[in-house]
DNA sequence: TTTTAACACGCAAACGTTTTCGTGACTTTC
DNA sequence: GAAAGTCACGAAAACGTTTGCGTGTTAAAA
């Protein structure tokens, strides 16, 4: 059990000043050949590492990077932190979790934990109670004190920093043309309330989509789901609503879903109601996760690039770290992420 | 942009020294009424905040525990870290993260980036590489340098920490007695080579079930994956071995697979082949994922209550890292978390 | 009035680094 | 043989804290 050995002790040991061991290790062309040799001999054979604290302190730059996300168990999120570590750790960064579970008050106080000097800078995606609340202090107080912040998808525009965000109007817009261009008289949307930005702008894609050809929306044919509860809970409640959905609207043959979820939950509501997808219905959802794949029939998705996103945010916030002199006024960038439909077997 | 306050430059506005501002916010009573207040009204209009590097250094405590898996886009990963988060965050710590990628060097990479300081303790799962090499330098050494680590899932006995791991011996053997109990003559399985030690304990349990109930097992109702391929690439392959299996064996009525995707991938080759599950064949799978629960039919399977594994490997971990003496030679526990047969529609 | 005690505060060390600058001992040069 | 230069190293400050101890001032006790 021996404990890590510092440059003290390693000076102590060879009779030497801390300095010299110090420069010695780093070759020092202040040092002489032997003690250098003498020095970094020691020093391996004690497996000397510089005590990163310490460094942190002296360079006012810890090296490591906090993201700040909703929920860790989602598909999506755990991709987006797959690709920050990526690129954080190629670029000699650590990556430091905090989990707002989706509650404005444990943002606040994960925010503040890692904002006190533990990390250079924020990667974060909103809580939905912020979102409602619209208290946005927190991000505005970091960012003020000179700590840099990337958003990514779940975004604000009053808050000014650099963004990375889905082309959730384009995606979902892409999405519906196809349903439309597959035959597709009476497309269904089911969406989240219009808080939850990438719910109203996805609802806007689909407008925009019937729009462009010459369909005029029907609001029956729009569900709106309150997105503040946790929907894996609500299943029943959400499959009930659909259920009213398609019986009310028998002439539905398309849905487009905001989420992997709704989409798979219309479909298993279609296959209880005899409808077969996607011949009497062609299901297209939005996300990247596991369940599309696997489902059957296999779920035709907009995929969100996840993975890439967080690489994106990543490497923004590290130039901005990097970057020594603010170049006079803040320039924030939004990064927009394009989307790829993915077809599967729910469409035709 | 007003940068972060110091107790130093508290102390020259105030015209006080530094340990005066110090003890004056700890309310000490070496400090007159005075200057307490004029101190913390001066600290709070300009929010001060201890910084935690400083903090760290002075404390050789970093408050930080730091987490090493192989993967994070992976739902029993994902509900680990989240109950990891849970309790360090409770009790006052912050949890970084390190992705091996299943990558032997990554994980050593990765350690030695955080083991210099910047944690006080370590929760990790192997990663494949490191269970096939069999090199464990990296744990012993960290482990001796006096880091305490707590080892969770895949384990090896060689390396001498605590531990959290599945009942995955039991958790095999009950779902197989369920089979069993269902009137299953013929049950396949379908799991890992041997060096991953889950599969192999799997494998025991399923053995053993068979003993228990006096059926003789039979190696070819066994499928021994290679477990070094990420299988959500091989999907085809995994699928065509276990439609090769159930054509030479078409007696078979249970199918216990050792992770989820084998199962659906299972239930997938059942129904190609024109067999109803649970009907003609029933299936149980292992692992709490979300596919599980959202297939059709949905899984019957041993859920791992990741989440709890992840709670106990932290407050282990924590625990270890405040007791303040070594008590004479070291004592390490091996947590075991039992495992729940969650039933749904693919037994009957 | 002198001694003692209480009070309110500052000094300095420590955590582990890095880096600038100073300095003593040699070596070179004229 | 003296001046200048080179070499190899050490002292000290700095990053931002905390804390034991020393000290000057004042008030109380003798």
């Amino acid at each position: 059990m021996k404990k890590k050995i510092t440059l003290k002790q390693i000076a102590r040991e060879l009779d030497v000043s801390i300095s010299t061991v110090s420069k010695a290790l780093k070759n020092s062309k202040e040092i002489s050949a032997d003690t250098i040799q003498k020095v970094q001999a020691f020093a391996k054979l004690y497996n000397y590492r510089p005590n990163n604290i310490a460094l942190s302190l002296k360079n006012r730059k810890t090296n490591t990077i906090g993201i700040i996300i909703p929920e860790i168990v989602h598909h999506f999120f755990s991709k987006v932190i797959r690709g920050v570590e990526l690129v954080a750790n190629k670029r000699g960064y650590n990556v430091i979790i905090g989990l707002s579970n989706e509650s404005f008050s444990k943002e606040v106080i994960n925010m503040e934990m890692l904002a006190n000097g533990s990390i250079d800078g924020f990667i974060l995606s909103m809580s939905k109670e912020t979102l409602l609340q619209q208290d946005y202090h927190h991000y505005t107080e970091t960012i003020n004190q000179g700590m840099p912040i990337v958003m990514f998808d779940r975004v604000v525009s009053e808050i000014k920093c650099d963004k990375v965000i889905v082309d959730d109007f384009n995606g979902a817009k892409n999405a519906v043309k196809k349903l439309i261009a597959n035959k597709c008289k009476q497309i269904a949307l089911i969406t989240t309330k219009d808080y939850v930005s990438v719910g109203k702008l996805r609802t806007q894609g689909y407008l925009e989509a019937l729009h462009e050809s010459n369909i005029t929306p029907q609001a029956e044919l729009i569900l709106k789901m309150d997105d503040t509860l946790d929907y894996e809970v609500h299943l029943e409640k959400l499959e009930a609503e659909i259920e009213q959905l398609f019986k009310a609207h028998k002439k539905i043959d398309g849905v487009f879903a905001v989420n992997e979820l709704y989409a798979l939950s219309a479909m298993k509501v279609a296959r209880r109601l005899g409808l077969n997808v996607p011949n009497d219905i062609q299901v297209i959802g939005f996300t990247d996760g596991v369940l599309s794949k696997h489902s059957t029939p296999s779920l035709t998705t907009v995929s969100q690039h996840a993975q890439l996103m967080g690489e994106r945010a990543a490497d923004l916030l590290i130039d901005k770290i990097e970057t020594e002199f603010d170049t006079e006024e803040e320039q924030y960038q939004t990064v927009v992420v394009n989307t790829e439909l993915v077809e599967r077997e729910s469409t035709k």
